[in-house]
RNA sequence: GCUCCCAUCGUCUAGAGGCCUAGGACACAGCCCUCUCAAGGCUGGUACGAGGGUUCGAAUCCCUCUGGGAGCGCCA
Protein backbone atom coordinates (compact mmCIF):
# COMPACT_ATOMS: atom_id res chain seq x y z
CA UNK A 1 0.00 0.00 0.00
CA UNK A 2 1.54 3.15 -0.78
CA UNK A 3 1.61 6.55 1.34
CA UNK A 4 -1.32 8.51 0.95
CA UNK A 5 -0.69 11.49 -1.02
CA UNK A 6 -3.69 13.91 -1.24
CA UNK A 7 -3.57 17.26 -2.67
CA UNK A 8 -5.72 20.78 -2.61
CA UNK A 9 -5.30 22.61 -5.82
CA UNK A 10 -6.90 25.65 -5.97
CA UNK A 11 -6.56 28.16 -8.39
CA UNK A 12 -5.54 31.77 -7.88
CA UNK A 13 -8.66 33.58 -9.70
CA UNK A 14 -11.04 34.42 -6.96
CA UNK A 15 -11.08 34.49 -2.68
CA UNK A 16 -10.23 31.11 -0.62
CA UNK A 17 -14.02 30.60 -0.21
CA UNK A 18 -15.60 28.30 2.68
CA UNK A 19 -16.37 25.65 0.10
CA UNK A 20 -12.41 25.92 -1.09
CA UNK A 21 -11.51 25.47 2.83
CA UNK A 22 -13.63 22.23 3.72
CA UNK A 23 -11.97 20.33 0.53
CA UNK A 24 -8.38 21.36 2.24
CA UNK A 25 -9.45 20.16 5.18
CA UNK A 26 -10.56 17.03 4.33
CA UNK A 27 -7.54 16.35 1.93
CA UNK A 28 -5.64 17.26 5.24
CA UNK A 29 -7.26 15.25 7.67
CA UNK A 30 -6.88 12.28 5.18
CA UNK A 31 -3.42 12.93 4.71
CA UNK A 32 -2.83 13.36 8.56
CA UNK A 33 -4.92 10.66 9.42
CA UNK A 34 -2.74 8.00 7.46
CA UNK A 35 0.56 9.51 7.90
CA UNK A 36 0.79 10.60 4.31
CA UNK A 37 1.50 13.69 2.72
CA UNK A 38 -0.79 17.25 2.00
CA UNK A 39 0.25 18.57 -1.50
CA UNK A 40 -0.34 21.91 -2.11
CA UNK A 41 -0.35 23.28 -5.62
CA UNK A 42 -1.24 26.36 -7.07
CA UNK A 43 -3.45 26.45 -11.15
CA UNK A 44 -2.40 29.09 -12.48
CA UNK A 45 -2.86 28.22 -15.61
CA UNK A 46 -5.21 31.36 -16.61
CA UNK A 47 -3.09 33.52 -16.99
CA UNK A 48 -5.43 36.26 -17.47
CA UNK A 49 -7.46 36.43 -14.59
CA UNK A 50 -4.81 34.80 -11.84
CA UNK A 51 -3.42 37.26 -9.74
CA UNK A 52 -0.25 37.26 -6.71
CA UNK A 53 -2.42 38.74 -4.39
CA UNK A 54 -5.32 35.80 -5.15
CA UNK A 55 -2.08 33.53 -4.53
CA UNK A 56 -1.34 35.48 -1.24
CA UNK A 57 -4.85 35.42 -0.07
CA UNK A 58 -4.84 31.75 -0.30
CA UNK A 59 -1.12 31.11 1.45
CA UNK A 60 -2.36 33.51 4.79
CA UNK A 61 -5.95 31.88 4.55
CA UNK A 62 -4.33 28.19 5.16
CA UNK A 63 -1.48 29.27 7.14
CA UNK A 64 -4.03 31.28 9.63
CA UNK A 65 -6.05 27.73 9.72
CA UNK A 66 -2.70 25.81 10.05
CA UNK A 67 -3.61 23.34 7.37
CA UNK A 68 -0.08 23.27 6.62
CA UNK A 69 0.81 21.55 3.54
CA UNK A 70 3.84 19.11 3.13
CA UNK A 71 4.88 19.30 -0.11
CA UNK A 72 4.37 22.90 -2.49
CA UNK A 73 3.09 25.28 -3.02
CA UNK A 74 3.49 24.09 -6.71
CA UNK A 75 2.70 26.46 -8.89
CA UNK A 76 1.45 25.04 -12.73
CA UNK A 77 2.97 28.45 -14.71
CA UNK A 78 6.27 26.56 -13.68
CA UNK A 79 6.23 23.24 -15.33
CA UNK A 80 5.09 24.38 -19.14
CA UNK A 81 8.18 22.59 -20.16
CA UNK A 82 6.98 19.51 -18.58
CA UNK A 83 3.37 19.75 -19.83
CA UNK A 84 4.88 20.50 -23.62
CA UNK A 85 7.23 17.71 -22.85
CA UNK A 86 4.02 15.04 -22.85
CA UNK A 87 2.17 17.16 -25.58
CA UNK A 88 4.59 16.25 -28.00
CA UNK A 89 4.85 12.92 -26.84
CA UNK A 90 1.55 12.50 -27.37
CA UNK A 91 1.62 14.30 -30.76
CA UNK A 92 4.41 11.63 -31.37
CA UNK A 93 2.38 8.45 -30.73
CA UNK A 94 -1.30 9.65 -31.51
CA UNK A 95 -2.63 10.28 -28.69
CA UNK A 96 -3.01 13.97 -29.44
CA UNK A 97 -3.55 15.52 -32.97
CA UNK A 98 -3.91 18.73 -34.07
CA UNK A 99 -6.95 20.45 -34.46
CA UNK A 100 -7.33 23.22 -37.45
CA UNK A 101 -10.55 24.27 -36.28
CA UNK A 102 -10.83 28.24 -36.17
CA UNK A 103 -13.14 29.60 -33.25
CA UNK A 104 -15.52 30.92 -35.18
CA UNK A 105 -16.31 27.30 -36.89
CA UNK A 106 -16.62 25.72 -33.65
CA UNK A 107 -19.11 28.15 -32.28
CA UNK A 108 -21.12 27.06 -35.97
CA UNK A 109 -20.59 23.36 -35.12
CA UNK A 110 -21.88 24.01 -31.64
CA UNK A 111 -25.18 26.31 -32.46
CA UNK A 112 -25.94 23.42 -34.75
CA UNK A 113 -25.57 20.69 -32.12
CA UNK A 114 -27.96 22.91 -29.85
CA UNK A 115 -30.27 23.40 -32.54
CA UNK A 116 -30.64 20.15 -32.89
CA UNK A 117 -31.23 19.89 -28.94
CA UNK A 118 -27.38 17.42 -28.89
CA UNK A 119 -25.37 18.06 -26.32
CA UNK A 120 -22.53 20.68 -27.68
CA UNK A 121 -18.81 18.83 -28.50
CA UNK A 122 -16.42 18.60 -30.73
CA UNK A 123 -16.92 16.46 -33.62
CA UNK A 124 -13.67 15.30 -33.94
CA UNK A 125 -13.18 16.39 -37.51
CA UNK A 126 -9.73 16.82 -37.29
CA UNK A 127 -9.05 13.68 -35.68
CA UNK A 128 -8.10 12.00 -39.18
CA UNK A 129 -5.99 14.70 -39.61
CA UNK A 130 -6.61 17.80 -41.88
CA UNK A 131 -4.21 20.24 -43.98
CA UNK A 132 -2.96 23.24 -41.98
CA UNK A 133 -5.73 26.28 -42.42
CA UNK A 134 -3.81 29.35 -43.15
CA UNK A 135 -4.38 32.04 -40.66
CA UNK A 136 -5.25 29.45 -38.02
CA UNK A 137 -2.26 28.04 -35.12
CA UNK A 138 -3.63 25.09 -34.00
CA UNK A 139 -4.32 23.79 -30.89
CA UNK A 140 -4.16 20.27 -29.90
CA UNK A 141 -6.41 17.81 -29.12
CA UNK A 142 -6.50 14.35 -26.93
CA UNK A 143 -7.87 11.51 -28.09
CA UNK A 144 -10.26 10.36 -26.43
CA UNK A 145 -11.52 6.97 -26.63
CA UNK A 146 -14.67 6.29 -28.48
CA UNK A 147 -16.14 3.11 -27.73
CA UNK A 148 -16.46 1.79 -24.09
CA UNK A 149 -16.89 3.24 -21.01
CA UNK A 150 -15.63 5.02 -18.06
CA UNK A 151 -15.77 3.60 -14.32
CA UNK A 152 -15.26 6.34 -11.81
CA UNK A 153 -14.90 4.23 -8.66
CA UNK A 154 -15.96 7.15 -6.33
CA UNK A 155 -14.78 6.82 -2.81
CA UNK A 156 -18.30 8.74 -1.61
CA UNK A 157 -20.36 8.21 -4.74
CA UNK A 158 -19.20 4.43 -5.95
CA UNK A 159 -19.41 3.59 -9.31
CA UNK A 160 -20.36 6.15 -11.67
CA UNK A 161 -20.30 5.23 -15.48
CA UNK A 162 -19.95 7.69 -18.35
CA UNK A 163 -20.16 6.61 -21.71
CA UNK A 164 -16.62 7.22 -23.67
CA UNK A 165 -19.24 8.36 -26.91
CA UNK A 166 -20.24 11.02 -24.79
CA UNK A 167 -16.74 12.57 -24.08
CA UNK A 168 -15.09 14.62 -26.92
CA UNK A 169 -11.32 15.59 -27.51
CA UNK A 170 -10.93 18.24 -25.63
CA UNK A 171 -8.02 20.94 -26.11
CA UNK A 172 -5.06 20.44 -24.10
CA UNK A 173 -2.64 23.25 -25.55
CA UNK A 174 -4.13 26.15 -26.43
CA UNK A 175 -2.96 28.03 -29.94
CA UNK A 176 -1.32 30.37 -28.05
CA UNK A 177 0.87 27.57 -26.60
CA UNK A 178 -0.61 26.80 -22.95
CA UNK A 179 -2.03 23.95 -21.64
CA UNK A 180 -5.45 23.56 -20.56
CA UNK A 181 -6.56 22.56 -16.75
CA UNK A 182 -7.37 19.52 -17.19
CA UNK A 183 -4.10 17.96 -18.74
CA UNK A 184 -2.47 20.00 -16.05
CA UNK A 185 -4.25 18.03 -13.39
CA UNK A 186 -3.43 15.15 -15.06
CA UNK A 187 -0.25 15.80 -15.55
CA UNK A 188 0.77 17.30 -11.92
CA UNK A 189 -1.47 14.23 -10.20
CA UNK A 190 1.22 12.08 -11.75
CA UNK A 191 3.90 13.61 -11.55
CA UNK A 192 3.25 13.93 -7.58
CA UNK A 193 1.85 10.50 -6.93
CA UNK A 194 -1.30 11.79 -6.11
CA UNK A 195 -3.05 8.60 -4.59
CA UNK A 196 -6.20 10.21 -3.47
CA UNK A 197 -8.02 12.87 -5.33
CA UNK A 198 -10.35 14.78 -2.88
CA UNK A 199 -12.53 17.71 -4.53
CA UNK A 200 -15.80 19.35 -5.03
CA UNK A 201 -18.24 16.93 -6.67
CA UNK A 202 -18.39 19.62 -9.77
CA UNK A 203 -15.65 17.97 -10.91
CA UNK A 204 -16.88 14.47 -11.23
CA UNK A 205 -18.24 15.42 -14.37
CA UNK A 206 -14.31 15.80 -15.80
CA UNK A 207 -13.21 12.76 -13.69
CA UNK A 208 -13.72 10.55 -17.05
CA UNK A 209 -11.73 12.70 -19.06
CA UNK A 210 -8.46 13.03 -16.31
CA UNK A 211 -9.14 8.89 -15.89
CA UNK A 212 -8.10 8.79 -20.13
CA UNK A 213 -5.47 10.49 -19.95
CA UNK A 214 -4.20 9.25 -17.11
CA UNK A 215 -4.57 5.51 -18.83
CA UNK A 216 -2.84 7.18 -21.60
CA UNK A 217 0.22 7.88 -19.82
CA UNK A 218 0.18 4.39 -18.33
CA UNK A 219 -1.08 4.27 -15.43
CA UNK A 220 -3.92 3.46 -13.14
CA UNK A 221 -6.00 6.49 -11.93
CA UNK A 222 -5.92 7.11 -8.10
CA UNK A 223 -8.73 6.65 -5.99
CA UNK A 224 -11.87 9.96 -5.99
CA UNK A 225 -13.49 11.35 -3.81
CA UNK A 226 -15.78 13.78 -4.76
CA UNK A 227 -17.58 16.00 -2.12
CA UNK A 228 -20.97 17.46 -2.19
CA UNK A 229 -20.96 21.21 -2.63
CA UNK A 230 -21.74 24.03 0.09
CA UNK A 231 -24.49 26.02 -0.06
CA UNK A 232 -25.16 29.68 1.15
CA UNK A 233 -27.79 29.87 4.14
CA UNK A 234 -31.04 29.84 1.77
CA UNK A 235 -29.65 27.11 0.03
CA UNK A 236 -29.00 28.44 -3.44
CA UNK A 237 -25.01 28.82 -4.53
CA UNK A 238 -22.75 30.21 -2.53
CA UNK A 239 -22.19 33.67 -3.50
CA UNK A 240 -20.67 37.09 -2.05
CA UNK A 241 -23.48 37.61 -0.16
CA UNK A 242 -23.43 34.31 1.81
CA UNK A 243 -19.69 32.91 2.74
CA UNK A 244 -18.19 33.30 -0.71
CA UNK A 245 -15.54 35.90 1.29
CA UNK A 246 -12.23 35.33 2.09
CA UNK A 247 -11.88 32.64 5.04
CA UNK A 248 -9.63 35.37 6.65
CA UNK A 249 -12.75 37.76 7.41
CA UNK A 250 -13.87 35.29 9.58
CA UNK A 251 -10.82 35.48 11.68
CA UNK A 252 -11.60 39.19 11.75
CA UNK A 253 -15.30 37.94 12.58
CA UNK A 254 -13.92 36.47 15.84
CA UNK A 255 -14.09 32.87 14.97
CA UNK A 256 -11.21 30.54 16.18
CA UNK A 257 -9.74 28.65 12.90
CA UNK A 258 -10.31 25.33 14.57
CA UNK A 259 -14.14 25.73 15.53
CA UNK A 260 -14.48 26.91 11.38
CA UNK A 261 -12.88 23.72 10.86
CA UNK A 262 -14.86 21.78 13.41
CA UNK A 263 -18.10 23.66 11.64
CA UNK A 264 -17.02 22.73 8.38
CA UNK A 265 -16.17 19.22 8.76
CA UNK A 266 -19.70 18.98 10.09
CA UNK A 267 -20.88 19.47 6.04
CA UNK A 268 -20.82 16.36 5.11
CA UNK A 269 -19.23 14.44 7.22
CA UNK A 270 -19.81 13.09 10.54
CA UNK A 271 -19.38 10.78 13.64
CA UNK A 272 -22.15 9.58 15.56
CA UNK A 273 -24.18 12.63 17.33
CA UNK A 274 -21.07 14.17 18.12
CA UNK A 275 -20.64 18.00 17.42
CA UNK A 276 -17.67 19.19 19.07
CA UNK A 277 -14.28 18.04 17.85
CA UNK A 278 -10.97 19.29 18.18
CA UNK A 279 -8.64 18.96 15.65
CA UNK A 280 -6.70 15.72 17.10
CA UNK A 281 -9.63 14.18 17.33
CA UNK A 282 -10.96 14.93 14.01
CA UNK A 283 -7.58 13.63 12.67
CA UNK A 284 -7.98 10.47 14.42
CA UNK A 285 -11.75 10.00 13.35
CA UNK A 286 -12.12 11.07 9.73
CA UNK A 287 -12.97 8.48 7.19
CA UNK A 288 -14.28 9.32 3.22
CA UNK A 289 -16.23 6.58 3.99
CA UNK A 290 -18.42 9.04 6.61
CA UNK A 291 -18.81 11.76 3.65
CA UNK A 292 -22.35 12.57 3.10
CA UNK A 293 -23.46 12.23 -0.77
CA UNK A 294 -25.46 15.40 -0.74
CA UNK A 295 -25.03 19.33 -0.78
CA UNK A 296 -25.55 20.98 2.44
CA UNK A 297 -26.33 24.61 3.28
CA UNK A 298 -24.23 26.90 5.65
CA UNK A 299 -25.83 27.69 9.14
CA UNK A 300 -24.04 30.77 10.52
CA UNK A 301 -25.64 30.56 13.76
CA UNK A 302 -24.43 27.02 14.36
CA UNK A 303 -21.05 27.80 13.20
CA UNK A 304 -21.31 30.72 15.85
CA UNK A 305 -22.89 28.04 18.59
CA UNK A 306 -19.64 25.66 17.65
CA UNK A 307 -17.20 29.01 17.86
CA UNK A 308 -18.63 29.69 21.76
CA UNK A 309 -18.44 25.82 22.32
CA UNK A 310 -14.20 26.00 21.63
CA UNK A 311 -14.61 29.47 23.36
CA UNK A 312 -15.25 28.26 26.72
CA UNK A 313 -13.00 24.56 25.88
CA UNK A 314 -10.30 25.71 24.92
CA UNK A 315 -7.27 26.86 27.07
CA UNK A 316 -7.69 30.69 28.23
CA UNK A 317 -4.11 31.02 27.27
CA UNK A 318 -4.74 30.06 23.94
CA UNK A 319 -7.74 32.55 23.91
CA UNK A 320 -5.60 35.42 25.04
CA UNK A 321 -3.65 36.49 21.85
CA UNK A 322 -6.72 36.69 20.07
CA UNK A 323 -8.67 38.58 22.12
CA UNK A 324 -5.87 40.84 22.59
CA UNK A 325 -6.00 41.08 18.54
CA UNK A 326 -9.88 42.21 18.52
CA UNK A 327 -9.55 44.89 21.19
CA UNK A 328 -6.27 46.62 19.11
CA UNK A 329 -8.83 46.69 16.31
CA UNK A 330 -11.19 48.37 18.80
CA UNK A 331 -8.39 50.49 19.16
CA UNK A 332 -7.86 49.11 22.87
CA UNK A 333 -4.47 48.37 23.88
CA UNK A 334 -2.97 47.59 27.27
CA UNK A 335 -3.77 44.51 29.78
CA UNK A 336 -1.84 42.01 30.79
CA UNK A 337 -1.78 38.66 29.82
CA UNK A 338 -3.15 37.77 32.52
CA UNK A 339 -5.58 40.20 33.07
CA UNK A 340 -6.60 39.38 29.52
CA UNK A 341 -7.23 35.62 30.41
CA UNK A 342 -9.44 36.28 33.47
CA UNK A 343 -11.46 38.55 31.15
CA UNK A 344 -11.45 35.29 28.52
CA UNK A 345 -12.92 33.45 31.87
CA UNK A 346 -15.08 35.83 32.39
CA UNK A 347 -16.76 36.29 28.77
CA UNK A 348 -16.18 33.29 27.09
CA UNK A 349 -19.58 31.62 28.15
CA UNK A 350 -21.08 34.72 27.55
CA UNK A 351 -19.53 35.90 23.97
CA UNK A 352 -20.14 34.13 20.81
CA UNK A 353 -17.01 35.15 18.53
CA UNK A 354 -14.16 36.89 19.96
CA UNK A 355 -14.90 40.29 18.60
CA UNK A 356 -18.22 40.40 20.53
CA UNK A 357 -15.42 39.45 23.26
CA UNK A 358 -13.95 42.61 22.53
CA UNK A 359 -16.65 44.85 22.75
CA UNK A 360 -18.25 43.49 25.70
CA UNK A 361 -14.66 43.75 27.81
CA UNK A 362 -13.85 46.95 26.78
CA UNK A 363 -15.25 48.24 29.82
CA UNK A 364 -12.47 46.59 31.66
CA UNK A 365 -9.39 48.42 29.82
CA UNK A 366 -11.32 52.31 29.54
CA UNK A 367 -13.80 53.51 31.67
CA UNK A 368 -17.31 53.87 29.48
CA UNK A 369 -17.61 57.32 27.88
CA UNK A 370 -20.95 57.29 28.47
CA UNK A 371 -23.52 55.15 30.52
CA UNK A 372 -26.15 53.26 28.76
CA UNK A 373 -29.69 55.82 28.70
CA UNK A 374 -31.73 53.42 29.45
CA UNK A 375 -29.53 51.39 32.02
CA UNK A 376 -28.51 54.95 34.24
CA UNK A 377 -32.41 55.90 34.15
CA UNK A 378 -33.31 53.17 35.58
CA UNK A 379 -30.55 52.31 38.31
CA UNK A 380 -28.20 55.38 38.56
CA UNK A 381 -31.04 57.18 40.42
CA UNK A 382 -31.41 59.53 43.77
CA UNK A 383 -32.36 56.39 45.68
CA UNK A 384 -29.35 53.75 44.65
CA UNK A 385 -26.69 56.75 45.20
CA UNK A 386 -26.84 55.84 48.82
CA UNK A 387 -26.42 52.11 47.77
CA UNK A 388 -23.57 53.35 46.02
CA UNK A 389 -21.81 55.28 48.26
CA UNK A 390 -22.43 52.36 51.36
CA UNK A 391 -20.87 49.75 49.11
CA UNK A 392 -18.26 52.17 47.66
CA UNK A 393 -17.31 52.53 51.45
CA UNK A 394 -17.69 48.71 52.74
CA UNK A 395 -15.30 47.92 49.15
CA UNK A 396 -12.81 50.45 50.48
CA UNK A 397 -12.24 48.74 53.36
CA UNK A 398 -12.10 45.83 52.02
CA UNK A 399 -9.29 44.28 53.25
CA UNK A 400 -8.47 41.21 50.41
CA UNK A 401 -9.29 42.70 46.62
CA UNK A 402 -10.89 39.13 45.46
CA UNK A 403 -14.18 38.20 43.94
CA UNK A 404 -15.63 36.34 47.08
CA UNK A 405 -14.42 38.65 49.86
CA UNK A 406 -16.74 41.43 47.16
CA UNK A 407 -19.57 39.32 46.72
CA UNK A 408 -20.15 39.37 50.63
CA UNK A 409 -19.98 43.09 50.39
CA UNK A 410 -22.92 42.39 48.13
CA UNK A 411 -24.43 39.98 50.37
CA UNK A 412 -24.69 41.97 53.53
CA UNK A 413 -25.43 45.10 51.49
CA UNK A 414 -28.72 43.32 49.96
CA UNK A 415 -29.55 41.41 53.38
CA UNK A 416 -28.68 44.92 55.31
CA UNK A 417 -31.63 46.20 53.19
CA UNK A 418 -33.85 43.40 53.33
CA UNK A 419 -33.93 43.03 48.98
CA UNK A 420 -32.14 41.30 46.34
CA UNK A 421 -29.29 40.97 45.36
CA UNK A 422 -29.66 42.89 42.12
CA UNK A 423 -30.87 45.76 43.74
CA UNK A 424 -27.53 46.24 45.33
CA UNK A 425 -25.60 44.67 41.91
CA UNK A 426 -27.27 46.98 38.97
CA UNK A 427 -26.14 50.07 39.83
CA UNK A 428 -22.59 48.84 40.66
CA UNK A 429 -22.67 47.20 37.45
CA UNK A 430 -23.81 50.32 35.19
CA UNK A 431 -21.40 52.29 37.16
CA UNK A 432 -18.71 50.03 36.35
CA UNK A 433 -19.61 49.00 32.77
CA UNK A 434 -21.42 51.89 31.64
CA UNK A 435 -24.63 49.60 30.64
CA UNK A 436 -26.74 46.80 32.44
CA UNK A 437 -24.90 43.82 31.26
CA UNK A 438 -21.45 42.19 32.22
CA UNK A 439 -20.00 39.12 33.47
CA UNK A 440 -20.84 38.52 37.26
CA UNK A 441 -20.30 41.33 39.31
CA UNK A 442 -18.02 40.15 42.15
CA UNK A 443 -15.78 38.57 39.21
CA UNK A 444 -16.28 42.30 37.50
CA UNK A 445 -14.98 43.59 40.34
CA UNK A 446 -12.00 41.67 41.25
CA UNK A 447 -10.86 41.83 37.58
CA UNK A 448 -11.17 46.11 37.61
CA UNK A 449 -9.22 46.32 41.05
CA UNK A 450 -9.77 48.72 43.75
CA UNK A 451 -9.15 51.45 42.58
CA UNK A 452 -10.75 52.02 38.90
CA UNK A 453 -14.08 50.53 41.07
CA UNK A 454 -14.15 53.34 43.37
CA UNK A 455 -13.17 55.55 41.27
CA UNK A 456 -16.50 54.68 38.82
CA UNK A 457 -18.50 54.09 41.82
CA UNK A 458 -17.76 57.86 42.69
CA UNK A 459 -18.56 58.81 39.29
CA UNK A 460 -21.68 57.16 39.29
CA UNK A 461 -22.92 58.92 42.48
CA UNK A 462 -21.68 61.65 41.05
CA UNK A 463 -24.06 61.15 38.10
CA UNK A 464 -27.05 59.76 40.27
CA UNK A 465 -27.08 62.22 42.29
CA UNK A 466 -27.79 65.22 39.52
C1' G B 1 -31.49 20.02 -24.75
C1' C B 2 -27.92 16.05 -23.51
C1' U B 3 -24.80 13.52 -19.65
C1' C B 4 -23.90 12.89 -14.57
C1' C B 5 -25.02 13.63 -9.35
C1' C B 6 -28.35 14.34 -5.16
C1' A B 7 -33.14 13.76 -2.03
C1' U B 8 -34.72 12.24 6.58
C1' C B 9 -37.23 18.09 11.02
C1' G B 10 -36.44 25.37 8.83
C1' U B 11 -30.83 23.97 8.87
C1' C B 12 -26.60 20.25 9.92
C1' U B 13 -27.18 15.19 10.57
C1' A B 14 -27.92 9.63 12.92
C1' G B 15 -30.02 5.69 10.34
C1' A B 16 -26.22 0.39 6.10
C1' G B 17 -34.54 -4.43 6.17
C1' G B 18 -37.09 -5.53 12.00
C1' C B 19 -33.55 -2.01 17.77
C1' C B 20 -37.69 3.85 14.26
C1' U B 21 -44.98 5.29 17.18
C1' A B 22 -37.39 7.95 13.30
C1' G B 23 -32.33 9.67 17.51
C1' G B 24 -28.84 14.02 18.27
C1' A B 25 -27.38 19.25 17.30
C1' C B 26 -28.42 24.52 15.80
C1' A B 27 -32.56 27.73 15.77
C1' C B 28 -37.49 28.48 18.12
C1' A B 29 -41.10 28.21 22.60
C1' G B 30 -41.87 27.19 27.86
C1' C B 31 -39.90 26.01 32.65
C1' C B 32 -35.70 25.59 36.20
C1' C B 33 -31.21 28.00 37.93
C1' U B 34 -30.11 33.27 38.71
C1' C B 35 -27.20 40.00 40.64
C1' U B 36 -27.66 41.39 34.52
C1' C B 37 -26.40 38.84 30.13
C1' A B 38 -25.06 34.25 29.30
C1' A B 39 -23.74 29.24 30.14
C1' G B 40 -26.16 24.87 31.94
C1' G B 41 -30.50 21.54 32.92
C1' C B 42 -35.49 19.91 31.71
C1' U B 43 -39.81 19.95 28.43
C1' G B 44 -42.24 20.88 23.60
C1' G B 45 -43.40 21.35 18.23
C1' U B 46 -41.74 20.25 13.27
C1' A B 47 -38.94 15.40 8.86
C1' C B 48 -38.32 9.91 5.88
C1' G B 49 -40.60 14.46 -1.76
C1' A B 50 -44.67 11.30 -4.61
C1' G B 51 -46.26 6.74 -6.75
C1' G B 52 -45.36 1.83 -7.77
C1' G B 53 -42.88 -2.70 -6.68
C1' U B 54 -39.57 -6.61 -3.75
C1' U B 55 -40.32 -8.66 1.34
C1' C B 56 -43.65 -11.69 6.71
C1' G B 57 -41.60 -6.63 7.42
C1' A B 58 -38.77 -0.69 4.07
C1' A B 59 -36.46 5.76 5.95
C1' U B 60 -33.28 1.74 4.54
C1' C B 61 -33.39 -2.51 -1.78
C1' C B 62 -35.46 -1.78 -7.19
C1' C B 63 -38.29 1.25 -10.88
C1' U B 64 -40.88 5.69 -12.47
C1' C B 65 -42.02 10.57 -11.57
C1' U B 66 -41.10 15.21 -9.17
C1' G B 67 -37.77 18.61 -7.25
C1' G B 68 -32.71 20.49 -6.69
C1' G B 69 -27.55 20.70 -8.44
C1' A B 70 -23.23 20.09 -11.64
C1' G B 71 -21.00 19.57 -16.37
C1' C B 72 -21.33 20.21 -21.66
C1' G B 73 -15.27 26.65 -22.87
C1' C B 74 -8.77 27.74 -26.71
C1' C B 75 -12.31 28.85 -17.54
C1' A B 76 -10.52 26.29 -13.58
Amino acid sequence: MPTVRTRFAPSPTGLLHIGGVRTALFCWLYARRHGGTFILRVEDTDRERSTPEAVQVILDGMAWLGLHADEGPYYQTKRYDRYREVIRQWLAEGKAYHCWCSKEELETMRNAQLARKEKPRYDGRCRAGRDPVPGVTPVVRFRNPQEGAVVVADAVHGDVTFQNAELDDLIIERSDGNPTYNFCVVVDDYDMKVTHVIRGDDHLNNTPRQMNMLRAMGVEPPVYAHLPMILGPDGTKLSKRHGAVSVLAYREEGYLPEALLNYLARLGWSHGDQEIFTLEEMTALFDIADVNKSASAINPEKLAWINQQHLMRTPPARIVPELRWQLERLGVTGGSDSALEAVVIAQRERSQTLKEMAEASRFFFEAPAAYDEKAARKHLTAESAALLDQSKSALAALPDWEASAIHGVIRSQAEAGGFGLGRVAQPIRVAVAGGSVSPPIDQTLAILGRQETLARLEKAIAHAKR
